[in-house]
DNA sequence: CGGGGGCCTTGATCAAGGTCAATAACCTAG
DNA sequence: CTAGGTTATTGACCTTGATCAAGGCCCCCG
């Protein structure tokens, strides 16, 4: 607990936008709360349904957020990546209890914050609660275009948009992407069963739009891939 | 504007959960600035893309908000309802612009209101915001289940599930529904095609577990509507 | 009263993608 | 290096629900 622990955190914090806003006194004061966690491959953070007591900051490795149905079909919600904080919505909701699974994918690495605490520091800053307001609206969105991408686009579509977003910059026509994890998961982020999502990428491969070797994808030929998600719909 | 003019929209907004925690000073201020507006049936309010200044509190008939396919297929996003505020979380995003359009389906009056006017009675109010966070938390978990619904689950369960939340009270084994419009609306809502809602529905009414007049619908056998959902998902 | 436009229903067909099963590639640990 | 688990691929088949097309119902309006 000598300095340098301390401020690091502290900086640390300050790069996510949740605690930009907030001033040292009160980042001084989450981080006093703020508890440590490290989680092994595939270790259980949370399960649905569960006490929604604590919000998280992943600092390394990932996280993934899913839903199960009866039967035990997994459907993948969100991929948290470092730096990345999720089940802060949950703060301010009147049903108690996490509305998903939460699994460490990867040997993980995150903070945890107690909801009651930040919400006293929130109510000292306005500023505060317009970034975390920014920040709902922001997934909010995001859900819309994920509901509209499911239930008015193909298999396809998804998962073109999804390497065509996934690629850092727009430069050149050729593009690289590394899948942040197994094929598998990825296909249930975007709702396509592994079977499927393998088809359709050795289709684009075989069709010359794309390379695969294993979880390195190259882009061929961006142009291509753009016509064919702004010519398709419910149809591939 | 006479007294009465202007304590009548105050009481109706106090309503509404977003306006709920304002004092009355705060309110005036609000009601200063508000715009009615009314709308014919089927006037567009705004186009997806249209600059997000405005949010609106639905006072009379009915508005659906809805993204379109590049072939002009329509996917309902929700439906706003007398007493329900929408379009209020894009105050704070960054993306300036509506995610979707929206349409008056019946003869429709509303309040608008200014989004940065309000955001400075906002700035006042730390409880007000969390008011809203409250909301936009309650929205972010319906749309987790929203993905859930269409991505875990069949068109029948979508359907079924629809039905048995939209009974009024959970008394008896036998209870009404009442559609609030045409089938082919909610249909689109529950991103099912017209024809097969049509089917689903004859087939449930075949099987005993429901009776359809037009519009209106009776659950003949709750139970076995529950346990019909209980058992699917991907399968009907 | 008769006509027309929605909306709904019903049937026939089809395609996308899910399921099941077998095999192949890969990776890690012993 | 090899055994064993996990993940990916491929093929055959099947189910769901979309699409196309035709007809029926209802209600409103002239």
């Amino acid at each position: 607990m000598d300095a340098t622990a301390r401020s690091d955190p502290i900086s640390e914090l300050k790069r996510c936008y949740l605690f930009a806003e907030l001033d040292t006194a009160q980042l001084e004061r989450v981080v006093r709360e703020v508890r440590m966690l490290r989680l092994d491959k595939s270790e259980v953070l949370f399960r649905q349904g569960d006490p929604a007591e604590r919000f998280f900051l992943v600092r390394q490795g990932q996280i993934k957020l899913f839903r199960l149905s009866p039967e035990g079909n997994e459907k993948v919600i969100e991929l948290i990546q470092p730096g990345q904080t999720f089940a802060e919505a949950l703060m301010f909701s009147a049903a108690r209890g996490y509305p998903v699974h939460a699994q460490a994918i990867e040997p993980s690495e995150l903070y945890s914050f107690d909801n009651r605490g930040f919400k006293a520091v929130l109510r000292e800053s306005v500023d505060t609660c317009f970034r975390l307001m920014a920040g709902m609206s922001m997934r909010l969105h995001q859900q819309v275009n994920e509901i509209d991408r499911l239930t008015l686009h193909s298999a396809t579509y998804r998962l073109v948009s999804y390497l065509l977003q996934e690629t850092t910059d727009s430069a050149g026509s050729e593009q690289h992407v590394d899948l942040p994890t197994t094929k598998s998961l990825i296909a249930s982020r975007l709702s396509i069963q592994p079977e499927t999502f393998s088809r359709i990428l050795s289709r684009l491969s075989r069709d010359g739009l794309i390379d695969v070797q294993g979880t390195h994808i190259v882009l061929r030929d961006i142009p291509a891939l753009r016509r064919l998600i702004a010519l398709s719909s419910p149809s591939a």
